[in-house]
DNA sequence: TTTAAAAATAAGAATTTTTTCAGAAAAATT
DNA sequence: AATTTTTCTGAAAAAATTCTTATTTTTAAA
């Protein structure tokens, strides 16, 4: 678990910063909003806190430029205010939860836990894209289903991690073609079919529940039933 | 926006109901453990809003049944304790934020919108045609009657999105044949007519209340009496 | 009530779509 | 440069859908 603290006040931060140590989480602490943005974006972290105060960028808009950088990490606000303007003011800035000082730390943990749990479940920020039973993990570029590795090369691989995007939606074959070939006209042939086939060998063909469907006439789609 | 409180005190039940049904929400209320289970799980609600002190079941067992039953819809849990132990234990019975009694009802409001705004921005928005209890899910590309999944081929599929995008107008063959299948001309054959017919075979046969009428002479028209 | 037109249904032929296979071409690795 | 791996192609087999035709049923008007 990996946090980033963002605070001004040196004392605060780093009292917080040595009770999540002890929980054995890695602890990053930026100063002010410039090294917290730029920290933010060239790691990738579980959570960040976010004090509303800072020097030169202030909490909220700080938020808010990750939100548009399309930062999806969950962001846990610090306001010493405590009004309720604030707390509409930080959700809509992107935060997704916030805690009014003073806190008890334990309250804090809790709630870094709750959304690191809830951003895991199926979060962005993990690279790791999941469906029933099957990951693919982005880092090792591998599947993995029931316990099992399976090696994809890089078109299999593509393809799947669109489908996956995309479970729960019919795509077309125009669709793949785009998107996985970046082909856009008709090729005539059907390499689309015969990768899908390649696919299903490995990922569907030894499991009871399958996840890749043909809907005849339309496309396909990964879904769970 | 649709959200179910589950809660035994019937003055803050509704209260609390009549708040957000001014946020023009839709609101159900269970005022018991029991009720609050077979709601939440034949309806599908944007959140749940779960008091911890109920009778029969309580809050947390409740937390705990749904999420053992696959439940994903995001838990908000009103305790009126507030002690660390009982947040915790929230938390881990599969509660995505909690709320200490009393609160400010704008404090629920902002929580509430927070906790639907994560769950809706996961996953794709559903993209779906409806009248009375039939749907048609543009996404999965399937139908569903009285919770019955009902599988259609492209044809079936185009004919009837039509139908249900004209609902309540009479459509004539001429109509269909035109945007539906792209046929400018008469080819001399009832082909309309069988097509009808195997939709009706999947998605009124078996139901009471038909939705595809003939108008002699005329057309079809799809409503719902 | 009869009758002609309109619509619904059943069966199966024709067509389209999808899957699978074997192998050629291209790319990457040794 | 040779070998292995990956990507792609075309063709045949299998599966599913689409469409036609013929027949039965229903509707509405005479």
């Amino acid at each position: 678990m990996k946090v980033l603290i963002v605070e001004d006040e040196p004392k605060l931060a780093a009292f917080v910063k040595k009770g999540l140590e002890e929980q054995s989480w890695e602890v990053d602490v930026a100063f002010d909003g410039q090294m917290g943005s730029s920290l933010a974006l060239s790691n990738s972290y579980d959570v960040i806190v976010l004090d509303v105060n800072l020097p030169k960028i202030n909490g909220f808009e700080l938020a808010n430029l990750l939100r548009r950088e399309n930062l999806r990490t969950p962001i846990l606000m610090l306001t010493a205010l405590g009004t309720l303007n604030d707390k509409i003011s930080g959700f809509d800035a992107g935060a997704d939860d916030y805690l009014v000082k003073p806190f008890e730390f334990q309250e804090l943990i809790i709630r870094l836990r709750a959304l690191q749990k809830r951003n895991s479940e199926s979060g962005p920020t993990s690279n790791v894209l999941k469906i029933a039973d099957l990951e693919l993990d982005l880092n090792e570029r591998i599947a993995r289903r029931g316990g099992n590795r399976i090696e994809l090369t890089a078109k299999e691989f593509g393809l799947l991690e669109y489908f996956i995007r995309n479970k729960g939606r019919v795509v077309s074959r125009v669709d793949i073609a785009e998107k996985v070939w970046d082909i856009h006209f008709d090729t005539g042939t059907n390499t689309i079919d015969v990768y899908v086939n390649f696919l299903r060998k490995k990922i569907d063909k030894e499991f009871e529940h399958k996840l890749i469907h043909t809907v005849v006439g339309m496309g396909y789609i990964m879904k769970e039933f």
